[in-house]
RNA sequence: GGUAGGGUAUCCAAGUGGCUAAAGGAUGCGGACUGUAAAUCCGCCCGCUUCGUGCGUUCGUCGGUUCGAAUCCGACCCCUACCA
């Protein structure tokens, strides 16, 4: 018999016997998965954890997708040494609600019970908060990692931050949730759910912590705020792009944690060349928000543009005649198009050998172009900037 | 409350009166080599710019000394440790 599916790829499970058992009981599990909506865009690290939540919910048990948009206004330190800002409730209240969307993009958005940890704590008082910390002892709070590194480090620990771990454990106690999903930098506050649970005579949740991915850069874990990620919104060329330029040696994560293949499958793809699968890596996420049409021709349009090295078929166009300045140097001519943040930046990729007119390197700023120039040319500017000029 | 250390560009970190828009890393961006991979090498990297030994804004904050301050003085704010 195969193991069950539902605990692959996880990192950590606490709990397993019981959750085995409750499992095999044929009971519905409540199965909670909380995000904290600091930020407007859910990435691809977060897409693991959405697709270990969705595996739930299509094995019958019931999502609870908590929006932390309390816990968001306080900032989990997890995994960071330093204080997060603080956000203004309108702030949040907007994250929260793009998350919605982007998150109905892989859940099953009838079978999902959404739930928001303000409904519980706007109203709490501080005697009831106060009685929540006799749970929890500095000690204990010193144990986590990060606590302890920018302790030693001499790096500020706010109050405010010890309290984290202890509302997410309350929400659990709210939500009766049986299984708490997240990241594997949020052991630590799921144990703590555990430990509340049992304080208060319930039955302690199950914890499924999986595997943090890595970001775009290869070796730190995929977060909005080291800008290495993916996003949930990004276009269909961006999830294409940004896929192929992930390292080698990362891709198998990407396919075993975003597309849930199965180690021989992936053990097949390892077989062939590295790019292909990679190729093949990005037509399978983009078709995941994009569909299979527009996956198909994202990777057209790829190969095109960087493996043969021709141009797109669409650019952004521009005429001379729109050009409403003196000169029609190259340099007056990309600022016009407004393709980049300022002339100086210009003038930086022309000295570095970046800009090439019609496939031809352009080393002055100064070259007139409107006498080149007979029906249209194409100006190509770093790998990446393309621009269809006009008579 | 006492004592000591600290606050420098996106981040880390040097600099203790002029040669400082500020060393060195890292990240990022370009170029070469490639597979928009990795590794390697080279260049750029406060912003703007009519590209000019040009303009503007920086070294926690405000004020002072000085021809001249990130560097000296004063007050204040913040962080950390030890002691209470």
């Amino acid at each position: 018999m195969k193991k069950n599916r539902l605990l692959e790829n996880a990192d950590t499970i606490i709990g397993e016997e019981e959750l085995l058992e409750n499992l095999s009981s044929g009971r519905k599990l409540k199965i909670k998965f909380g995000v904290d909506p600091t930020r407007p865009d859910l990435t691809f690290g977060h897409l693991v954890v959405f697709n270990k939540l969705r595996q739930f919910q299509d094995a019958g048990h019931e999502a609870i997708l908590l929006i932390g948009d309390y816990t968001a206004r306080i900032g989990d330190p997890s995994g960071r040494s330093e204080l997060r800002p603080e956000l203004s409730e309108n702030e949040v209240k907007e994250n929260a609600s793009t998350y919605l969307d982007q998150a109905f993009k892989v859940l099953d958005k009838k079978k999902t019970t959404v739930r928001r940890n303000s409904e519980w704590f706007e109203n709490m008082s501080f005697a009831d908060s106060l009685n929540l910390t006799r749970s929890m002892t500095v000690a204990r709070m010193l144990e986590r990692d990060d606590f302890e590194k920018r302790f030693k480090c001499n790096q500020p620990i706010s109050m405010v931050e010890f309290m984290y771990p202890l509302i997410q454990g309350y929400d659990s106690i709210v939500l009766e949730s049986d299984v708490e999903l997240g990241g594997s930098d949020q052991l630590f506050n799921m144990l703590v759910g555990r430990s509340l649970q049992k304080e208060k005579g319930a039955t302690p949740q199950a914890v499924i912590t999986m595997p943090l991915l890595v970001g775009l850069d290869g070796s730190k874990k995929m977060s909005k705020s080291y800008d290495n990620y993916i996003a949930f919104n990004d276009s269909s060329k961006d999830i294409f792009g940004k896929t192929m330029s992930i390292s080698d040696d990362v891709m198998w994560d990407y396919y075993r944690l975003l597309l849930l293949k199965e180690k021989a499958e992936v053990d097949v793809l390892k077989k062939s060349h590295p790019m292909d699968a990679k190729k093949q890596l990005a037509a399978e996420l983009t078709a995941l928000f994009y569909g299979t049409d527009l996956a198909v021709s994202e990777k057209k349009a790829f190969s095109k543009v960087f493996s043969k090295g021709e141009n797109p078929d669409d650019m952004p166009e521009i005429s001379l005649k729109e050009i409403n300045s003196e000169s029609s140097s190259i340099l007056n001519v990309l600022s016009q198009a407004q393709l980049f943040e300022s002339k100086g930046q210009i003038r930086r990729l022309i000295t570095q050998g970046a800009v090439k007119l019609d496939g031809e390197k352009v080393n002055d700023a100064d070259t007139d172009i409107s006498e080149i120039i007979k029906e249209s040319a194409i100006i190509k500017a770093g790998k990446k900037i393309f621009l269809r000029v006009i008579p």
